[in-house]
DNA sequence: CAGTAAGCGAGACGGTACGTCGGGTCTTACC
DNA sequence: GGTAAGACCCGACGTACCGTCTCGCTTACTG
């Protein structure tokens, strides 16, 4: 499983680049013969790989889900106190190169299962934690604010992806802003 | 512009009910056979007032487009305080009753130059006699600060839409937390 | 049924003209709406007239048809010998300037019973007039020997037709080989 | 060149077959869906082998012009007398089993270069060398004589193939027929 | 002379065939 | 054995034409 392992993952690999370029490029209209030549890999491949457009979407956004968890993973947002905790939620994910990042953020293929595991739960955890420490306002339920604060941060991430704005004032703003309406006062 | 623009209208405008239904249950692989058919409209008819699935999309985004642009017109944003305005605006987005509203906001085909003259362009201006009336804080770019308020609103739409949460409480949530965020302290 | 039937028939002439014209310009792939136009009349019209191309086809060759006909009447050949009569009637076929004449007798619409009736019927009695009077050979059917002349004669108005050869060289050619190929010697 | 293209050409093999079939059946107004299905493969595969219908009719009539063609040449034309030559022409013609040899004689998709060379040059020929011979009346043309013969032929092949004469009468009445008419006497 | 009925042009409509294109399956040959 | 090349089936897309229909408009007939 060795070799044969990493090859697999490599070509896999190889394949998902491809599908980011290409679809960063031509958007949802892209064509799979463009993403087997662009990954140098012929069609039958990229179908043994990915058995259907579908299932090779819903990889590109598994990956960038898995990202996204090992940043918060490694954002040590356990320890950190509630505030610091949002601030590095929002650099970890307005700091992702998307590679295709907004087209997945656009909903192409989603994947709601593992995002909600890797990176839905963890965030919840910390507003849990930080309603359990008096440091946010209990009007609102720890749902709404949660998911409201994931929808503000795709939406940041949009507009860097977009060069609209950039990251850093992206992220400070976002922080700051939510931070100061959600704070307990 | 008499009958004839009316019968137009009107059948354009089945055909957009049409298409709304479709695309509403059968997502984004719905084709132009089952719009034609739920429209009671030949698929010569639907590609004669749509030359293209595409226009299609944007007619459907269009005329969201402008249902939002009318309800933010009829809330008088000029006349309000910031405060107010932004409640307003809150509501007036998220109180749409979409019927492909998540297909669209999730990007299907948008199209941006009336978005931006029809919403943009008001909540942009509601932001800018804020900031003259001091009401908001300045560390931020009025520009940064109305893009991430549509996106936070986009984002809430969407909880609504999905029936991840309900109207009120998320506009609400919404406006509390980004006057809350955005105030000048 | 005085000028009403005359209008009606001058209404239907302009159409059967456009369409003769029409069809011998861009052959059987010219559409319903050239041919309106071409006849200066409204669709609806054409359609009113000739309710289907079938129809419009078939008038086309049934004109045709009456006006070989008529010239056969005209042509006495009852009352001149059996040679005369064969040089007659080629002269009289090959002596249309049929506008779309090459179309129709490629086949496109062509009507048979009339045809039957207004030219088989006369040729035939011709050759049998003929085998009676003993002045053609015995060994073929005469079912055959008229059929056979019908298509050469067929044969030579096309060559007349896309000017391949002309009218007088052509009839000439067509009769004195017939006539000697079939007579009794 | 080997396999591959003799898998080429029995799939467009299997395809003509179908397409014969078909138009034989339903006349001109036969599908290209009809001929997919008969041909027993899909729509884009008889649109990749005939880009058009217009090919397809085109590649058909071609087929029974090399199929005539071929006849002509096993006749050996060339090393007989010029009567011989007449008959041997008549039958070759006349002989042929068309599978929808009618539609293509009613010019539906005729391909007039290759008809010119593989049947109009050698029968031409078979003229040139009656008229050195002598054995041909000197007052026509050759040309004509020989267009004349093709038409002659091609009505005679009309009534075989419409079952209104059999083959050998019919032939045997042409070849006579035409060869007294035009023999030199 | 006014009213009406019938024919007409214009053009929308439903339906269907055509030709293109992309997705997904499969075979053949290569390495 | 995995891979590249590519043929194949399926079905959607967008176009064009056919035949039907409705709508006004003109025109000619009638009271």
């Amino acid at each position: 499983m060795g070799k044969n392992s990493n090859l697999r993952d490599r070509t896999a690999c190889v394949i998902l680049d491809a599908a980011g370029e290409v679809l960063s490029e031509f958007g949802n209209e892209a064509n799979m013969n463009q993403v087997a030549d662009t990954a140098g890999v012929g069609r039958a491949t990229l179908y043994r790989y990915f058995p259907s457009r579908e299932a090779l979407l819903k990889a590109m956004s598994q990956r960038v889900v898995e990202n996204v968890g090992k940043r918060l993973e490694e954002a040590n947002l356990e320890e950190v106190s509630f505030e610091e905790a949002i601030h590095r939620i929002t650099r970890a994910i307005l700091g992702l190169s998307f590679p295709s990042g907004a087209l997945i953020e656009e909903g192409i293929g989603f994947e709601p299962v593992e995002a909600k595991r890797l990176i839905m739960d963890p965030i919840c955890k910390v507003f849990e934690k930080g309603a359990e420490q008096g440091a946010i306002r209990s009007e609102f339920s720890l749902e709404l604010l949660s998911q409201l604060f994931i929808k503000f941060l795709r939406g940041g991430s949009l507009l860097v992806s977009k060069r609209i704005s950039n990251m850093e004032d992206t992220a400070f703003a976002i922080s700051s802003l939510f931070l100061d309406g959600v704070r307990n006062k």
